[in-house]
DNA sequence: AATAATACGTTGCATTTGCAACCAAAAGGA
DNA sequence: TCCTTTTGGTTGCAAATGCAACGTATTATT
């Protein structure tokens, strides 16, 4: 656990929150670490969860998968990052997404009903309540971008509002994003061919350059 | 204000809030009230907002609008909901979405950072603080959904997985959807005669049966 | 180094979709 | 009641897209 600590005193979590109290709020919810392998599942979409997790090291991704198995990326996750679909603990909804490990990952898992109801109305559960207000608030608005590429009424129009976002994110026109080109099209919701062949052309009529997961806006 | 105490009471935002004390987080939060004809701009998506808002009585939807005037309704605002979206405020972020009346709509605004950041760690503030945390998701979960069906390759099946959503949500496979066809064809970011076209196709496989908003799945 | 596996681009084809134009029915106003 | 406005269905057409199949370059494995 000790060599964690500093990736949770890093995350949003666990933020103007100090080393004893986090320790004190993982006890609390009754905390558990476990390791996956690559492309393991971590939630399958069917679970109704009462712990949710963290991802202390590795990579992994929230994945909706459809009745003929379409899969589409809802969002990546990175060390630190929690996994805030899991919020429909809070109506004991199942997931509907499931979680799968891109790389070898180790993830805390912490059951956030017993902290956010144990009766105990303490100054650091009030900054813990606050920093799940904060962290669920950035998903919604992850959420409303991705809605927002969704909703464009071409492919090129998608293509093109998420790469002007993720320029954007990146604070330059040249920029890597972080999918492969499968991976991008699964977010994207739409086909890797036809993913291809539309910035095969946006490239033609020289909007975009790129090479592989590498693009430059013009 | 008294006559809308009972929508506050009813709402989820002061959910095991009493009246006296509901006054004093409105007080906290700075509140003010107005009135909306049909059609007005509540906010506008360029807006950096202070203050949230609540319906007390109308309806009104968010509206997401791209660069050449494409509208996505988002979502539909009913009495006593809130607009989520403005959690943005957390984050200082623009709204880059707009909220619109579709009816003469009364709304309270608030000012939630000023409560939340009030130095008072009151059990009030404490429940206050849970209510949103649920509220917001609650939202996080429509959005999923609607990134659900916006996921889905072809019309159809976005058509079908939101009607056996609606379906479900009412209980019944016969229901009424809150849209009328131009807002529907706007939430499933599709046109209107397309949609129009597809349900009709559908019908004539006899998956379902429609006339205007009233729904049967077969 | 040889081989296998993966990632990406390309292309043909059938289907779907957006768009525009038009018509009919229903609702609203004068 | 008559006229206007709104709402929704239909259709033709061009363009976009999903899908399958295939080729090549890159990466991983032995």
């Amino acid at each position: 656990m000790k060599k964690y600590i500093n990736v949770l005193t890093g995350s949003i979590l666990f933020k103007n929150i100090k080393e004893e109290q986090i320790n004190e709020i993982l006890k609390l919810g009754d905390f558990n670490i476990k390791e996956y392998d690559k492309n393991e599942c971590i939630y399958h979409k069917e679970d109704t969860v009462k712990k949710f997790g963290i991802l202390l090291s590795g990579k992994a991704s929230i994945i909706k998968e459809d009745y003929w198995g379409n899969k589409n990326i809802v969002t990546n996750i990175n060390k630190g990052d929690l996994f805030a679909e899991i919020f429909s603990i809070l109506y004991e909804e199942p997931l509907n997404v499931s979680v799968v490990s891109t790389e070898n990952s180790r993830i805390l898992f912490i059951n956030i009903s017993n902290i956010l109801n144990s009766n105990k109305s303490s100054e650091v559960i009030n900054i813990f309540t606050k920093n799940i207000l904060r962290i669920i608030s950035k998903k919604t608005l992850i959420l409303n971008k991705k809605i927002e590429y969704l909703s464009k009424r071409n492919l090129r129009d998608k293509i093109l509002s998420f790469l002007s976002d993720q320029a954007q994110l990146n604070g330059n026109k040249s920029f890597y994003i972080p999918f492969d080109r499968q991976q991008m099209a699964d977010f994207l919701a739409t086909d890797r061919s036809a993913l291809s062949r539309e910035l095969s052309n946006i490239q033609k009529e020289g909007l975009i350059e790129y090479n592989k997961n590498h693009f430059i806006l013009k």
